[in-house]
Parts: structure tokens; C-alpha cells; sequence
DNA sequence: ACATTGACTCGCG
DNA sequence: GCGCGAGCCAATG
């Protein structure tokens, strides 16, 4: 299998999947996108991202429920107006994950999933 | 070829 | 919650 081309694909698709207004780990991404293990890796994928890419990028945060950005620093701002505007927001410098986390839902996690 | 550096995460104490 | 160490691995110097 080859290394770049396919995962940045993968990736970009998954985070393209995030539904609007919650937003997703990058571990999670990756898992989505079949690279266990490599949350680094969608990092890197969207900091490298052009100026105009429509990529949902900033859905993407940590497992922790805060931003990858410094609070305060001008990237933590962008993406906190950009969450803001799909009404996820932001106290005390992290998202309650529990409420706008990407994830199943409580009867999902309880029944598992519809056919299984 | 080696060392460092990240838009990361998890387990342990 | 916090610090540490260990995985992770492509890019950079």
C-alpha cells in the first residue's frame, strides 16, 4: 500500500464527515479514516491545508475537548468563531464532549448499532 | 543517516 | 488535574 496520496484522501474524507455543529478528535478521525494510531498524522494533513480549502477543519479537536491551538493565539480565535457560528462553544478554554463530541448516541452505545 | 519537531493520545503514578 | 514516558511517523534541518 502506498503512504500519502490514500491517506490524505481518507482523511479529508473523514473529517468531511463530521456533521455541522459538533466536532471530532483527530484520534477519532483517524480511526474513521482507517489509520488507528495517527491522530499526528490528520494534524499534519490539516495544517497544511490551502487558505481557501473548504474542509470543516476546525470540527477537529482534542481528545480532551480543547483546541490544538495556544487559547488566546489567533488560530484558537478563528476556530472558535467558526464553532460558535454552527453553535458549539467553548468554556473555560475547552467543548463539553458529551454534548457536541461526534459520537454515538446514548441508546446507540446501550442497544449498539441498528442490525447488530 | 541522525535528531528534532509537531493542529495527538493513552496509561500510570 | 498534572507531569512523564511511550507510541505514532512525515517533514525538516
Amino acid at each position: 500500500m502506498p503512504v500519502r496520496a490514500a491517506h490524505l484522501k481518507a482523511i479529508r474524507e473523514a473529517v468531511a464527515a463530521i456533521p455541522r455543529g459538533q466536532v471530532c478528535a483527530y484520534g477519532r478521525v483517524a480511526e474513521v479514516a482507517g489509520l488507528p494510531g495517527r491522530a499526528r498524522l490528520v494534524g499534519r494533513v490539516l495544517a497544511e491545508l490551502a487558505p481557501g480549502d473548504n474542509l470543516p477543519w476546525y470540527r477537529v479537536v482534542r481528545a480532551s475537548g480543547q483546541l490544538a491551538f495556544a487559547p488566546g493565539s489567533r488560530a484558537f480565535q478563528r476556530q472558535s468563531e467558526r464553532l460558535a457560528e454552527e453553535g458549539v462553544l467553548i468554556h473555560n478554554n475547552r467543548i463539553d464532549l458529551n454534548r457536541y463530541g461526534w459520537q454515538l448516541t446514548l441508546d446507540q452505545q446501550l442497544w449498539g448499532p441498528p442490525g447488530a
